[in-house]
DNA sequence: ATTTGTGAAACGTTTCACAGCG
DNA sequence: CGCTGTGAAACGTTTCACAAAT
C-alpha cells in the first residue's frame, strides 16, 4: 500500500507514514473527547492508541506546536487541528465504480465520516445493475459517463470495487474525469500518473502475509503485535 | 507500534514488510506465467509490479537463493517456493465475525485461490441473520458460540467485520478459542496477546489521509507512482 | 553478455533523552 | 514538578554497485 509512494517533493515533505496516523489521531481524540476528557499528555493518547508517546508528539511537531508543556493537549482542540490538516473540515463528493457485493457494501457504509465524505455518483458496466439506486437514492450509471461525470461534479476521489481486469480502466476514466486520490479495491497494481494517489485494500494479501506466522516455529512467530494501529493497509487482491 | 519483538530472540527475524510484499510477488508471477513467460529476470518483475529490482533480490535473498545467473527466475519454481514459505500451499479454515452488507460481501468474495482460503464458520448477533447461510451454505451461528466452534473446528484465522464497539469482544473470543491472526475491518484498535497478529482494513483512514494531498499546493502532492502507463487492460463484460 | 546475491552506503523512521516552559 | 518539542542517536529499509556465476 504504500502505493504512491516516491515523493521526492521538496525539502519539508512531510513523510507520508506520518500524514496515514493522522485518521488514527482524531478517532482516538474524539473516542477521548466522547468520555468527558477535556485534556491528554501524549502518554495518554500513546496508551490509548498503543504506540509511543515520542511519535505522536514528533508527529505532530510536523505541523505546529499544539501541546501545553506540564498540561499536554486540549482535545477538542487537537482534533479540529487534525482535521483543518487534513482538510476533513469540509465536504468531498466521492465516485464509486463497481456495484457488485463490494461496491454495495461501500454505498450503504455509514462510517465513512458521514459528513466528510458522500457517494455522489455509482457506475457499473452490467445492464442489470445500471439503473439502480443505492440505498441513498444515488443512480448507478453507465461505466462509459465515468469521466463525464466526475468532470462534471467536480469529484476529485474516487473508490474502485471492480474485478482485477477492470481496475485499470476505472482509474483511466476517474483520472481523466479529474480525480487525484483512489481507494483501490480491485487486486491489480493501477498504473497513475505522479499527481494521482492510490490507497491500495487488500484484505486478501493481509490474510496470505499472516499465514507465514501461523506455525510453531518461534523464530517466525516471535512477536505478534506488528502494528497496533494504522490507518492504511496493504497490496494485493481485494475481496 | 512493532514493540513486539522486545530485542530478545529476533536475531534472523525477517522484516514483516518483506513477508506483506510476498503475496504481490506470487500475484504478479502468476499473471506473468499466465502470459506464457517461463522465466523472469528481477528487472522485469520489478518493471510489472513497480518497484526496483534491487528490492525483490534483497526480498527473496532473505529466504535463499532462488535465481540464476544471467538468466534469472524460473516462474513456476518461485511461485511455488514463495507459496510454500507463506504457507500458501495448504488449506486454512477461517471464521467471519459479522454479517452485515460487508460480512456478506466477504462471505460472497470468489477472488483468493478459493483453495487456499475457506470460510468455514460465520457469527452473528443480529437474531435475523443468525440461521441464515452463506451462498456457500455456511450457517450464520450466534457470536455466543465463536470460542467454541473456533476451538473444534481448530480455526487458526479470523476476519472481523463487525461494527466498532463489538470489535474487541469478536476478537476476544476468536483468540480464546485458538484464532492467532486476525484480519479486522473494525475501525477499533484491538488490544491482544503477543502471539495474534492483525492486520487492519481501514478504507475509512485511508481516504481521510487522500484528502491531505488534494488541494494545489504543490508542496503536499508530489508523490505517487511514477510508473510509465501501459496499455489499458481491455473491457472486460459482466461487471 | 547478463543477471544474481550481497556488503556497504544511503536514506527514512523511531526512540532517546533532555532543555525549557508552564 | 509534568510534559512538550526536538536535536541526536539508534534502528530499520532501500538502493548502490560489483564480484561471481553462467
Amino acid at each position: 500500500m504504500e502505493h504512491a509512494g516516491r515523493g521526492q517533493r521538496a525539502e519539508h515533505a512531510i513523510p507520508d507514514i506520518v500524514i496515514r496516523r493522522l485518521p488514527i489521531y482524531v478517532r482516538t481524540l474524539k473516542l477521548i473527547a466522547d468520555s468527558g476528557t477535556a485534556t491528554v499528555s501524549s502518554d495518554e493518547l500513546a496508551e490509548e492508541i498503543g504506540v509511543t508517546a515520542a511519535q505522536i508528539r514528533r508527529d505532530l511537531s510536523y505541523f505546529g506546536k499544539f501541546g501545553k508543556q506540564g498540561k499536554g493537549y486540549d482535545v477538542a482542540t487537537l482534533v479540529a487541528e487534525i482535521e483543518h490538516i487534513l482538510q476533513l473540515d469540509r465536504h468531498w463528493d466521492v465516485a464509486l465504480v463497481g456495484f457488485g457485493n463490494l461496491g454495495r457494501a461501500i454505498a450503504a457504509y455509514r462510517g465513512f465520516g458521514a459528513k466528510t465524505f458522500e457517494i455522489a455518483a455509482i457506475f457499473d458496466r452490467n445492464p442489470e445493475r445500471i439503473g439502480r439506486r443505492s440505498e441513498d437514492g444515488v443512480l448507478v450509471q453507465h461505466a462509459d459517463e465515468i469521466t463525464h461525470v466526475v468532470r462534471e461534479k467536480n469529484i476529485r476521489m474516487g473508490i474502485i470495487a471492480v474485478p482485477a481486469a477492470a481496475g485499470q480502466e476505472a482509474a483511466d476514466a476517474l483520472i481523466e474525469g479529474g480525480v487525484r486520490a483512489i481507494l483501490n479495491y480491485a487486486p491489480v497494481i493501477l498504473r497513475v500518473p505522479e499527481t494521482v494517489w492510490v490507497r491500495e485494500i487488500d484484505p486478501t494479501g493481509a490474510m496470505q502475509s499472516m499465514t507465514y506466522y501461523l506455525n510453531d516455529d518461534p523464530e517466525r512467530s516471535g512477536s505478534a503485535k506488528e502494528e497496533p494501529r494504522r490507518a492504511a493497509p496493504e497490496p494485493t487482491p481485494g475481496w
